[in-house]
DNA sequence: TGACTCCGTGCTCATATGAGCAGAAAAGGC
DNA sequence: GCCTTTTCTGCTCATATGAGCACGGAGTCA
């Protein structure tokens, strides 16, 4: 075929359409006429003065090339690639991942993260019998996002303390109660503050009947639902008064990066600082290891870090979060 | 093997307090697995539960909600349902539309214009004998990215006046030269200065037997190139020093919106200062309202004002334009 | 030069998909 | 409640698309 200036023949309207020498350009033009324009590869060949099979290559070695993108834009779509691979990657029986494309803000993303964790909760099988939560920001709005009915006869239980020291008051409870009464089952508070100042008076309240009794409760489970916290001056734990900013600084320095049921902890997801965690009231940190479903719902890009803490500790079975959150936890930087 | 969390909608009791319809959050589901995952509609239906028929529908009714976005990217991809609604809604012979996705600043997205042009330019049927064309940085670009050999004996000639007192010295002369070179073509300058100070040198050095050659050449093309100038301290026309910067304010202040072929021009494509233009040389703006073949190729967010003057007041038959300005066109903010 | 491989092409054939239709189910009117 | 109207569903059938194969031309090596 001559290497002619590449241009002839015409298309419906008369006008001229460019039969260029080159296939990428090709596989371009033919993507707009069947995508854009949606026309038959048929018609494509016609204009384009191709046979049809000709073109059906184009399309494919476009889409390979990665010419061609098909986004799903919905704020509850997700991205079923990223959820396999982030579930290959560390090993998890489920993830979630909601899409950013589209959202304003962090509460925004938020938000889509809750929706994504309620409609998981909702489609859980078997249906847990008792659901061990914690509370904050994130786990309120996936309480929101929940439908009425999601579920029958589910119990509610905290498996961390904070009750009533919030500052916004009452958030912690209502997250349980909202959460149960959707699912038309009990909840059950822990009452005890998240953390305490002395071992000594945490061992205690441990051992007194009503919280030993929840947290027995928290323990047997059937499923966990949490989230966490970035370490940093804006944490719940420094503004419902467990904490100063100075404390949560110096944590940082010893290498936290966030709290999961109000323990701080490190990039390997160990305990930072041993004596806090003793003074912390709740569900360990490996009794949560080792329970067969836990839900983490971390989504922001301000948690990149403590989720991959999360995940590659083993904190949680189920993994809840946005896409760019799982894009850098599968495309690691590597630290040095 | 992990089992599939249930999305089918419930068979139980299908509850209708959910905020979304149900449909469309099957539909997505069903787009996820049927565009992500590539499954076949079979396949879907079987994870979901539904009927391949069903899926179909589902897919359809996304499609046209308009959940489906699928994006060719390329730097050389058009947008050809903008270009159609550009050519209806002006009645212009042809648009192009390059898209604006992954630009990174105006300089990018005015190449792409150029390559669009370019392109254009190459595929035009029948060849021009002879191009009338405009100077400035976009025509440069446009010349750049010309391929060798675009056509054969393509005469190029300046269309208005500018030579050498450019402080990019020799650009316009330049593209000319370039854009005639690679078509095996001859090119002829325009030698006169862009604006005179008088009215009357004006009309002398058009009287010259040379000049009026190339004016007389310039009006027989058969096709023109140019592109527009923002009103602006910017302007080619400033930095060449055929203007002061409060000469332009001035201008602006009458309604000059941008320039055409040295001529400055209000929302309605009038000139907007008929002494000035008196002492512009080249073609006037009724001589390339009336040519067959008019090609103007304005790109970028600050060229927006002059695009709509150019388009709306028939300046040219072909409009190639970036996807943004496009959309401009077409969603006028209507003025009070 | 001739035999060889390699790549791109146009094809056949199996499969996936969309249009259109008839019956079922639901919604609405009386 | 009963009947009409509308919507929804599963189907048949036509069409569009992708897989795979056989051919042929271009380049390669002896």
């Amino acid at each position: 075929m001559s290497r002619t200036p590449a241009y002839a023949g015409r298309d419906g309207e008369g006008r001229a359409v460019e039969i260029i020498d080159n296939d990428e350009l090709l596989s371009i033009r033919a993507a707009e006429l069947y995508y854009d324009e949606n026309k038959t590869q048929d018609e494509v060949g016609a204009i384009l003065k191709l046979t049809r099979w000709k073109v059906g290559r184009l399309l494919a070695s476009a889409k390979d090339k990665g010419f061609i993108r098909i986004e799903i834009v919905h704020p509850r779509a997700r991205r079923l690639t990223l959820e396999r691979s982030l579930k290959e990657r560390f090993a998890l029986s489920d993830a979630i991942v909601v899409p950013t494309a589209g959202t304003h803000d962090a509460d925004d993303l938020r938000a889509r993260a809750a929706q994504g964790a309620a409609d998981y909760l909702a489609s859980l099988r078997p249906v847990p019998r008792t659901l061990g939560i914690s509370w904050g920001r994130t786990l309120h709005d996936v309480a929101e996002h929940l439908a009425d009915g999601w579920a029958t006869g589910v119990n509610v239980v905290q498996i961390n303390g904070g009750v009533s020291v919030n500052q916004r008051a009452g958030t912690a409870a209502a997250t349980a109660f909202e959460i149960a009464r959707k699912a038309s089952g009990q909840a059950t508070l822990l009452p005890s503050p998240a953390i305490l100042e002395r071992r000594e008076t945490k061992l205690s309240i441990e051992a007194d009947r009503t919280v030993a009794g929840v947290l027995n409760m928290a323990a047997n489970a059937s499923a966990y639902l949490y989230s966490a916290g970035v370490a940093g001056a804006d944490s719940a734990l420094v503004e419902s008064g467990y904490l100063t900013s100075s404390d949560v600084d110096e944590l940082v320095r010893r290498g936290a990066v966030g709290d999961v049921v109000g323990r701080y902890i490190d990039a390997a997801g160990m305990i930072v600082d041993p004596s806090l965690n003793d003074r912390t009231v709740g569900m360990s940190l490996d009794a949560l290891r080792s329970a067969t479903t836990s839900i983490a719902v971390i989504a922001g890009e301000g948690k990149h870090a403590v989720a991959r803490a999360v995940v590659t500790s083993g904190l949680c079975t189920v993994l809840v979060t946005d896409e760019g959150t799982a894009l850098d936890l599968l495309n690691p930087v590597f630290p040095a």
